[in-house]
DNA sequence: ACAAAAGTGTTGTTCCTACACCCATGA
DNA sequence: TCATGGGTGTAGGAACAACACTTTTGT
């Protein structure tokens, strides 16, 4: 079957940047190509969009599809367009991006993807395509945006401890954080809920917390700013 | 002519939502179309992609062919991709958008455009397709983004006053600013450069400045945040 | 002299930063 | 009782917020 046009189209394809947070690294799941061109290389999640089917679906399916991925919170990135950026002729890519606690995803390659695996961010293989622009384009709106909302939250269990919460932070901006500091800035914000403690741990246990959507989105309103001065840890 | 391909695929059109500061007001340039559909409506500036030209240029291209505005530093918005939100068919469009100073910008109405004026934002005319919402979007992120880069600076003159720049942050974040908080911070960042003085006018002559891109890029490195706090003002 | 807008002093308060110290638990 | 990580006190300084006042020009 094939079909035509008055005008010349560029095909419209999407690419996910899936970041996981893992116990001490942040890492962003690739897939093996199966398919020309780059067949073998690794590449980012990603494929055509289907007329029926809106960008952000469209994403969400092709992840699903070559990663066994789901369940996953995306927002679009950018759309990247330059003319020759793809060997097979003009396509035109929105690429979505994600934060996702990497052991609540595991990964199934299948369909195009010869296989699928998380790679530590600046340990990446050479990419497909300019992958490796997007990566970087990624991970900068990814710091960025940590400083100014406070995604992360879904990356941890329900009830957390201050210094997982802690670390979640240093592993994304790659940085280390004053504990005192931290502590009082966060809970200045009031938008965590101190639940119970902790059991069974080799040292005093720590209270855990519960992160209040509710008390969230007041604070969103007034204007977020995170940022941590006090960066470079001193305890 | 006609072009074939062996899957469908979506047209791919840029829209331009260029903001103008005039003297008090926070302004948007939008077109009559001059062709179906939503003929005689008013919409954003914008057209198909061609095949030669990066998405960028396409739509500084359908920005001048339109509007006869030229010479406009736009940035990426967002890219819509609601399955039907063109009625001729499946059409994905990357939004572009800038900040100008509308008196540098004559425009002239041409090619498919009827008519080009500039709208008062908040008085605007029912919109084409879904630009009302495209407008949502980058009012949005023209606020939250001046707050976190002094974009802005290209929209005054060379040298200005510290009251204009302040009178620019008021009309584009729609708030009254504290007169001696705006400046101690403002000049605190280090990044003005006092050249001269007014002259001629029926009160003390101010200070011009000058914006220093230099030490503004350094500055961005550490992370500039502008939030004036003291918002409402008390002077 | 007066209107108009520019520009400065200052004060109380909050927030930031940097350290040092104590606490509770299991082994 | 020791190692381990959890948690707190606090002091000095910087930044914020709010208000009132002085200065310089043209008319």
């Amino acid at each position: 079957m094939a079909y035509t046009y008055e005008y010349p189209r560029p095909a419209l394809t999407v690419d996910c940047i899936i970041f996981g947070l893992d116990k001490k690294e942040l890492k962003v799941l690739l897939i093996r190509r199966g398919l020309e061109p780059f067949l073998g290389k690794w590449a980012l999640p990603g494929g055509f969009v289907n007329m029926a089917e809106d960008l952000e679906s469209a994403a969400l399916r092709e992840l699903e599809e070559e990663t066994g991925v789901k369940d996953v919170f995306i927002e679009q990135l950018f759309t990247f367009g330059a003319v020759k950026r793809d060997p097979r002729g003009r396509v035109v890519s929105v690429a979505y991006y994600a934060l996702v606690n990497l052991d609540e995803h595991p990964i199934h390659a299948s369909s195009d993807a010869e296989d699928a695996a998380w790679f530590e961010v600046g340990e990446l293989p050479e990419l497909a395509f300019d992958h490796e622009k997007i990566m970087d384009v990624a991970l900068k709106r990814l710091r960025g945006k940590v400083i100014y909302q406070p995604i992360g939250f879904e990356l941890l269990p329900t009830k957390f401890t201050l210094t997982q919460l802690q670390q979640l932070y240093e592993i994304v901006l790659g940085v280390e954080i004053n504990k005192r500091n931290f502590r009082t800035k966060i809970l200045k914000m009031n938008i965590l809920e101190q639940v119970e403690r902790q059991q069974g741990v080799a040292h005093r246990p720590a209270y855990l917390y519960r992160f209040n959507e509710t008390k969230y989105n007041e604070f969103l309103e007034k204007g977020f700013v995170f940022e941590i001065g006090g960066i470079i840890k001193s305890n």
